[in-house]
RNA sequence: GGUUCCGUAGCUCAGUUGGAUAGAGCAACAGCCUUCUAAGCUGUGGGUCCCGCGUUCGAAUCGCGGCGGAAUCACCA
């Protein structure tokens, strides 16, 4: 809690009552918890050396120079060695009136901060893991932003290596032409179809092998279905013509695909990287290193990096047939948008599986002269387990990114024509709220959950829309727009407030809740964790509806509380909306 | 085995730099629609915060040691 202007007021009373200087931070401001009365609470224990007083009367003697030289305190008390300060509400209306100028008061950090999420290969379609990133990927965005960032949305694609030889080879092979058109398929489920065809075939030769009296190991390295694709690779590298055609032909299919999905998630970006447009550059890089004897080639022509200087192993850039691994491109999509944006940090969006490659990137980097490597940042985010482990493409329970999606608005659709709350609607306005609906309880479902935490997603229960969902902040969006809406069409004027009004408890708590905001942005843009924000947005609605089924706002018993009422729910509307956006929520106007 | 992360209610998760009697939702049970949208509100039950030791006026939070789980240590990405 940084409630700035308390802490001078109690850095001045411990100066006034003990002569003695203290340090911003030594001063512990919390809220004051809901069973004590009090807006704020300073814990005096740390205090006891200077005052050299027991906690009661330490309590006592900032409670009263406060209350004597702090015209905003309107009352304090002392439990042990807490003393809970209140406010007056005066002091709170001034707060609430800050909410006119909502998107002006933030802290402008004025960082150029690049960041990359999604990426995804080329080879399958998205699941609930790629939904994490991109999910995640983009509230950090618009966090950052809102947070007085300039904000650089990047995707890489990984479109280029064995992998995706290995769904070009089986379509080759298998496919008999088939193409997105011919098969109704989403451009990027038919890659995925051959890339899962490639694996059951490499499983049949392997096996074969075997039977053949092979040992596994020798099996396992010297299919012929394997050895097609490396060759494939190096025909690729060497830009032979009718594998960069099949190439770009495929990969089209598939970016038609992901674009739909996209769409349909809300996000977008400002640049996109190819791994075929960067990868020459990382071998550049690693070449120079070699120049530089910072890497060196073994016997069999491949180039390593040693790292057991810092605790690491070595680690291979290049393999011997003169090819480029992960990490090479990665060196050079580093660098390359280094050069591009200079930005003051580069964060990556990449699951906690890699954690290990990154320490060796920023290293690499490092090793290689690259002072920019310390401004890189890695968010790493837990995997999306299903109850019994791992998703496992080869078992079949991978969650599809596409299918989850359709489910989630199709329930929405249910919830909803069940309730009967959209009768009267046109189909389009209906289709339009269904998929409002169904992707905030997905978005929400996945985004309040801590990013570096893992978490489960069970297929068979399906995702909530009661409770702490983003369906029920929706719905409260909704009530509070419908009084509105109410007021407007009675002509209720209700912009101004007159700092006399008489503050009722229920309404403190709302507009204390609501002066939190800029706090909470700021927590979640340095923490990149969007889950704060989804959880402040789960207070202000759980508070709200707390409010709402106690009081009546257009009944109230006079105009002045009408007014005062309406132009307080206001401000939640406008909060709600905001923060929900910054989890990239969109609010239906009705549901 | 080395490194990193994690362990809070039956389940899914909160718990702000160490602060008062550890909180929500789901599930279960019991209430509340003639009144601003019941996708809501209220109540009941549910805990060895993995275990132990330490630091501190004070530990779910910090340190050390265990136990349990995950990731990674690829010429996969």
């Amino acid at each position: 809690m940084n409630e700035t202007y308390l802490i001078q007021q109690v850095i001045k009373a411990i100066k006034g009552l003990y002569q003695h200087d203290i340090l911003e931070k030594n001063v512990q401001i919390s809220k004051t918890r809901k069973e004590f009365s009090g807006d704020y609470t300073l814990v005096v224990f740390p205090l006891l050396s200077i005052s050299k007083k027991s906690p009661e009367s330490t309590a006592n003697d900032i409670g009263e120079y406060l209350k004597n030289n702090y015209s905003a305190l309107e009352s304090f008390n002392i439990v042990k060695g807490f003393l809970n300060l209140s406010l007056k509400s005066e002091f709170w209306i001034e707060k609430l009136k800050l909410f006119n100028s909502l998107n002006d008061n933030l802290s402008s950090a004025n960082n150029k901060v690049l960041i990359e999420f999604s990426s995804p290969n080329t080879n399958k379609p998205l699941h609930l893991g790629h939904i994490r990133n991109n999910l995640i990927g983009h509230s950090v965005s618009e966090i950052l932003k809102k947070a007085g960032n300039e904000v650089v949305r990047v995707n890489l694609i990984n479109d280029r290596g064995i992998h995706i030889c290995k769904s070009m080879l089986a379509w080759q092979k298998w496919g008999n032409g088939e193409t997105p058109a011919s098969s109704s398929l989403k451009g990027d489920h038919l890659i995925g179809k051959y890339y899962v065809l490639f694996d059951v075939e490499l499983k049949n030769e392997i096996a074969d092998l075997v039977s053949k009296g092979n040992s596994d190991e020798f099996a396992k390295n010297n299919t012929s279905l394997m050895k097609e694709a490396q060759e494939m690779l190096q025909k690729w590298e060497r830009g032979d013509i009718e594998i960069i055609s099949l190439w770009k032909k495929m990969n089209s299919w598939v970016y038609e695909g992901f674009e739909q999905t996209y769409n349909a998630l809300g996000i977008s970006f400002d640049k996109i990287y190819y791994e075929s447009e960067t990868y020459l550059l990382g071998k550049n890089i690693v070449a120079e290193g070699l120049k530089k004897g910072i890497v060196e080639k073994k016997t069999d022509n491949s180039i390593w990096v040693n790292l057991t200087d810092d605790g690491l192993d070595e680690k291979l850039l290049l393999r011997a047939d003169g090819t480029s691994v992960y990490i090479t491109q990665d060196l050079g999509t580093a660098i390359m948008r280094y050069n591009e944006y200079k930005p003051n940090k580069m964060i990556y969006v990449v699951g906690n599986e890699q954690n290990y490659h990154f320490q060796v990137l920023k290293l690499v980097l490092k090793k290689l002269g690259n002072e920019f490597s310390d401004s890189i940042q890695h968010l790493s985010y837990g995997m999306v387990e299903l109850p019994d482990g791992k998703m496992k493409s080869r078992e079949g329970t991978v969650v599809d990114a596409d299918n989850l999606i359709d489910e989630m608005i199709d329930t929405a659709r249910q919830i909803s024509v069940e309730l009967g709350k959209l009768d009267g609607f046109s189909d389009d306005e209906k289709n339009q709220i269904y998929k409002a609906i169904g992707l905030s309880a997905l978005k929400y479902y996945i985004l309040k959950v801590d990013p570096k935490k893992n978490m489960t997603f069970n297929p068979k229960e399906s995702i909530d829309f009661n409770g702490n969902t983003g369906p029920f902040i929706q719905y409260t969006y909704v009530r509070i727009n419908s009084i509105l809406r109410k007021a407007n069409d009675s002509n209720i004027e209700y912009k101004k407030v007159d700092n006399n009004y008489d503050l009722n408890e229920k309404e403190l708590e709302l507009i204390k809740l609501l002066n939190q905001y800029q706090l909470v942005i700021n927590e979640a843009a340095s923490s990149l964790s969007p889950a704060i924000i989804a959880n402040y947005t789960y207070e202000l609605a759980k508070e709200f509806n707390q409010f709402y089924h106690d009081f009546s706002i257009l009944n109230a018993e006079n105009e002045t509380i009408v007014k005062f009422r309406l132009l307080l729910i206001s401000f939640y509307k406008n909060v709600l909306k905001d923060a929900m956006s910054l989890l990239g929520i969109e609010m239906p106007e009705r549901m």
